[in-house]
DNA sequence: CTGATGACTGATA
DNA sequence: CTATCAGCCATCA
């Protein structure tokens, strides 16, 4: 059917913007992580943190490494226990990062490291 | 329209 | 360290 795909802006606005969410967490290097805030600004939302976040929750592609976004600070964001949980845990552990209390361990200094790799400056 | 609800954040106590 | 709390964005009842 070729209805009118191209008489729709409102919606593809919503559809490019997780398009671009989806873009920048694929980014983010195997063994890393980034916080939902640092998705944000990297797609031009400098507070649309909450916007990523409902990205990922209406996600589809099996391959997106969703779990290597985390809280600020390195939290998982599901309930301690819950399955989403357990999963990102496991996820996150298989790539290499440790974990203490549902947090990612490790130095700060690590971190900028690898966010100076995946993000350099526009 | 109003209020509640989230895979959120940064500031404050 | 934990606990609130006011912003923030978008959706839904």
């Amino acid at each position: 059917m070729l209805v009118c795909y191209a008489a729709m802006p409102a919606l593809s606005a919503a559809a490019d913007l997780d398009a671009r969410i989806f873009a920048a967490v694929r980014a983010i290097p195997r063994g890393s992580w980034a916080s939902y805030g640092e998705v944000a600004r990297r797609v031009g939302l400098p507070r649309g943190a909450r916007r990523v976040a409902r990205a990922l929750a209406g996600n589809a592609d099996p391959d997106l490494p969703w779990h290597r976004v985390l809280r600020s600070g390195g939290v998982i964001a599901f309930a301690p226990g819950s399955d989403g949980y357990e999963r990102q845990r496991m996820l996150l552990t298989s790539e290499g990062l440790s974990l203490r209390g549902g947090r990612v361990k490790g130095s700060r200094e690590a971190r900028n490291l690898d966010a100076a790799l995946w993000a350099p400056p526009d």
